[in-house]
DNA sequence: TAATACATTTGATTTATATCAAGGTTTAGT
DNA sequence: ACTAAACCTTGATATAAATCAAATGTATTA
């Protein structure tokens, strides 16, 4: 798929929101998004995302995918969800690191080369800086998640889950339970379970939208991190003094 | 602790082959390790990772430190472990992250400042590069400890851990069963177990020692990434075909 | 709109690992 | 070399969550 003429102000004004490119010069990045392809993926495909294939800048224009990994016995675990407006760089994965993208709505992402992200890197400060941001970030991301799924119950670690979407503006689930379960490490049974007996907390929900009785229901499962961007944080509720 | 004309050397040559220095002109890097601080911590010890005063680049010199987190109850988990020759960059952790360094033996770190670090990253694109390869590392390094903390059962962890450091030729503990065992998410008495179990297979561990009876009995627990730098990789035993 | 697949819930049962407890072993410091 | 403190192992028991099974509910598409 070739940007047309009016998708392309659409595109660009939309690429120009993303972490990954701010605070660099318009004509320098307008002419880098030149570069950019577009690929779509219908709901139900699965990208075996070899590196040697797929070496490059991936940013979610549309639509809602999981990285995937599964295992000799066929169990697959969910390692992170992506939607739009997210970035993802296999650009920088091992070859021998076999991940896959399940796409659960039909999605178009922007792509870059790998030759010309490297190039953009090197030419532009900015630019790899905010590569540095964004990898750190996700480093953060991913230490938090091995925390959860390292010390939690069944239980805490959906309330974890809840919390962080609620804080981040989402009141829905981003996508069916049962891959919010396999991303939490837990079986859709137990997810279920842990939901009516977050039900007695006041947590209610009704097709897919989060309801809250008081509002502060899920403090107490939410991390430090998460938390520092929470109305609430450092307020009586708050779990983090 | 100032570095005396003697030792200085002795740190430059050691600097010179840490992976985030490589391709770096040796002037600019002398310059940058002009600049290097260096910090001496005792066993036992704890320091808490504030990143408003902690914004620096750490160089492991010598021990051995743990990367950990605790939550209410006061229970503590193990993110990662560091020996000689590994970098932390708690540089671009948020200020909300708390995490601690717990030091297993007197260890020297060496350190640079956050602008001094900066700087560097703006006037060198080879350590700019760097700087995104290893964070980049670290996110695979991450994903993968992930799948392993979702997948595995304790016996599998325990042979996922042994196989890891047999490729990466540590044939002996880097520290003691109970920080490997909180690292890998169980308790010191099922890591007891695991182990008993691996002895049946011919898995043995004498005084810190790991003992194989043919060599390839953790083949079946290595991951594809780590399997990639193993001399078995694609021969028979491997899990990997 | 029916038909079929897929997702979710609920219950009964099993199982792996945590917890509790006690004894044994190694390590470190005096 | 001796003592105290960690560390490790082993056994018994408890428990949370997985598994198995079946019913209900919700999408998809023909």
């Amino acid at each position: 798929m070739i940007p047309n003429k009016d998708n392309t102000s659409k595109y660009f004004a939309f690429m120009h929101n993303i972490a990954l490119f701010q605070g660099i010069k318009k004509e320098d990045l307008n002419e880098f998004f030149a570069k950019m392809q577009i690929e779509q993926y219908h709901k139900g495909e699965i990208q075996q995302f070899d590196p040697k294939q797929h070496s490059k800048l991936y940013i979610v224009f549309k639509g809602t995918f999981k990285l995937t990994n599964t295992n000799v016995e066929g169990d697959e675990i969910v390692l992170s969800l992506f939607s739009a407006g997210d970035a993802v760089t296999p650009l920088y994965f091992s070859p021998y690191f076999d991940v896959s993208a399940g796409f659960i709505e039909d999605t178009i992402l922007f792509h870059f080369k790998e030759n010309d992200v490297q190039r953009f890197v090197k030419n532009n400060h900015q630019f790899s800086m905010n590569n540095i941001k964004f990898l750190a970030n996700s480093v953060q991301n991913l230490m938090i998640t091995n925390t959860v799924l390292q010390l939690k119950t069944a239980k805490e670690r959906v309330g974890w889950f809840l919390a962080h979407g609620k804080i981040n503006n989402n009141s829905e689930l981003p996508v069916s339970k049962n891959i919010i379960a396999s991303f939490l490490g837990i079986t859709p049974e137990s997810f279920s379970r842990a939901l009516s007996s977050l039900k007695n907390d006041g947590v209610t929900i009704n097709n897919k939208i989060i309801q809250l009785d008081n509002g502060d229901e899920l403090c107490k499962y939410c991390d430090r991190v998460t938390g520092s961007n929470c109305s609430l944080f450092r307020t009586e509720p708050c779990a983090h003094y």
